[in-house]
DNA sequence: GCATTACTTAACCTAAAGGTTAAGTATATA
DNA sequence: TATATACTTAACCTTTAGGTTAAGTAATGC
């Protein structure tokens, strides 16, 4: 299944080197096809086809001037992967101590999670 | 080219929803595989691969205990994509004026003292 | 009208992703 | 030792990703 929810494109869109490199430059303003091409060995139609995996996750939008296509950077995917990222926080900013003691927490607020191990805490991280 | 950043490699693995389900479902405590294939209408290797590409990613460790082997959240790479999506931030929590004098002040201060503001607004967003 | 510039689309290729079933491995237990 | 449990690995299949070259389209300018 393709499974074509939002943040998984969003993911997979920023899976790719050449497409963050996009990004970043788009970051410092709107810019034609040809000058996003300038960085990297690869063909138009190799950057023409990761614009249009940006375009569809929504991280970018096309306009048209002339003969130019100049691309913008759109940030809302961008906000909603902080947002998910967000939640987990707590994983890299916490001490393992205070970690476990919120996990209990939130087990003991559950009520009888199905806290299916028997011996407890035998994995204590070094 | 696989390009086996981490970067790519986390947002690769991010961009299933089935493991990122799983990263949820680790993120209340360590548990085993089975208890992890529970939630999915998808055989056990298939759960099993995903395992692996979250640990290829670093997302997660995996130990033994008996028969089982639990696998356990680890959320260094997610806070390197928290890092990453943040320099983005202010394209979302700015106005587009307030983004643009931000990149002229940006592009100003690869020279001297910031000072003012060009017209240069051609591309106005509705 | 015709050439030039700036793209996009089409056709193709190879490799990797994500699933399957079947077989293999590690540990516990009767 | 044999059997059950909890996995992992192997072999296979189909779809998608990411690149190529060649051809098509859109606007500018002589």
């Amino acid at each position: 299944m393709p499974t074509s929810d939002s943040l998984s494109n969003t993911f997979a869109a920023l899976a790719d080197p050449t497409r963050r490199a996009i990004l970043a430059r788009l970051a410092s303003g709107e810019t034609s096809v040809t000058e996003l091409c300038r960085p990297f060995e690869m063909s138009m139609p190799a950057i023409s086809k990761h614009l249009k995996v940006l375009e569809r996750a929504g991280l970018i939008t096309r306009g048209r001037e002339a003969q130019w296509r100049p691309c913008r950077i759109e940030a809302a995917p961008l906000r909603d992967v902080a947002g998910w990222v967000e939640q987990y926080r707590q994983f890299w900013e916490q001490s393992f101590d205070r970690l476990e003691l919120h996990l209990q927490e939130i087990q003991a607020a559950g009520g009888e999670a199905a806290d299916k191990k028997k011996g407890a805490k035998k994995h204590v991280r070094n």
